[in-house]
DNA sequence: ACAAAAGTGTTAGATTTACACCCATGA
DNA sequence: TCATGGGTGTAAATCTAACACTTTTGT
């Protein structure tokens, strides 16, 4: 599972099935394991191939194998979720059988991907709330208005804007970069980076984001 | 996983391996899934031969597939705890092959299953916060000793009593009992049971247990 | 000058923490 | 009567939540 903000709008990328019984459906990327391949190698090989990123976020959520989930026989999928910054994906095959979709106007899936998804997803809101982890659908220097619409939109909430700061610059993890954005045509907003460094000093320490 | 508490203490059950590698070291217990068999009814099927038990709280953790895990070959290990309430196992191997081992003491096991091990308590830690499965380590009616007692040994902290027991009234899922312990050389603990159907309906509030 | 979003503090309420004494039982 | 753990309340500190006006830019 590959998310994504798309114009501030919290995505999965999609692709139409191939397979007869669900053909033209839209489905989850996947693909096997070989014998040779750690689980995190796989993940990271099919992320690369689809995305040309190899440095991303991922995390593992969850093995699913009921018996009859795959008409081709006993298929057991080990469910990974990358964070990926969509200004640096470049989509391999961006005909349109590889899309981003809007995560509340996702419908059915083929497969049993609808409870993949959902999966994915309530682990994604807890992960997010004491891992700086949201910081990889961000670039690197981002504004305030950034990181605020990143938990709003993947958390599905509205945040108070003076408490979100006050939080946020509370954690001591922000490093103002002395710019600002600019071509807005209001009130530009300052640059700021994640201070991953000091993060990792202190990460022990059980800090909430949000 | 199989977690119970011993005398108060957090504990796994471990087993000696009889794996030529690894003979004689402590290990998890395993075992293949079957062609026709979900992944949550293996996981059931291995600890009802265990224990004896089949009703239980299981949780999936995480698939564990690093290539040369296991000299055996290529072996993928979909790890799952459970918490039982250590009266009610009657261990099928009770000789000294099949163990209650206290978590604290647990030294080096075969394979890699001191990581998986490590992996699954802090799940279980992170989950017994904030979701009631740790009352599946206790009998259906406890005190409030017994609960405490219960969060201070999983997570390796100490609370304070009066605070404790504050916050677990607040929540309204203790049935008071009109019950006594007895037998005690002190003055007798009245006994609660938790008020599972009230917590089904309020689960989605995001409760805090301690 | 106007529209749009950026930036900024204070106060009330809720939650969390720290802490000490009397009570009921079995030995 | 003694030892042991059960049961109980209050006050300070911290954290959370609610809320409005001025500033800076582009058009």
């Amino acid at each position: 599972m590959i998310f994504g903000l798309q114009d501030y709008n919290f995505s999965v990328l999609l692709i139409k099935s191939d397979f007869p019984d669900y053909l033209g459906q839209w489905s989850l990327l996947g693909d096997i394991v070989e014998v040779d391949e750690s689980l995190d190698a796989a993940a990271y090989r099919i992320l690369s191939d689809r995305t040309g990123l190899d440095s991303l976020y991922l995390e593992q959520v969850k093995s699913f194998g009921t018996v009859n989930r795959h008409p081709a026989g006993r298929v057991i999928t080990i469910a990974y979720y990358a964070l990926v910054n969509i200004d640096q994906v470049r989509l391999v095959k961006d005909d349109n059988e590889l899309h981003w979709h809007q995560i509340d106007q996702i419908d059915r899936l083929a497969f049993d991907h609808n409870e993949i998804l959902d999966t994915c997803i309530r682990r994604l809101r807890d992960r997010i709330r004491s891992e700086p982890v949201g910081l990889n659908l961000l670039p690197d220097e981002f504004t305030l208005r950034d990181l605020q619409s990143l938990y709003e939109t993947v958390l599905g909430i509205t945040l108070d804007r003076r408490n979100f700061r006050k939080k946020f610059f509370g954690t001591g993890l922000l490093i103002d970069l002395k710019k600002q954005e600019n071509n807005v045509r209001h009130r530009p907003a300052k640059l700021y980076s994640f201070d991953f460094e000091k993060y990792n000093q202190i990460k022990e320490e059980s800090i909430h984001f949000i």
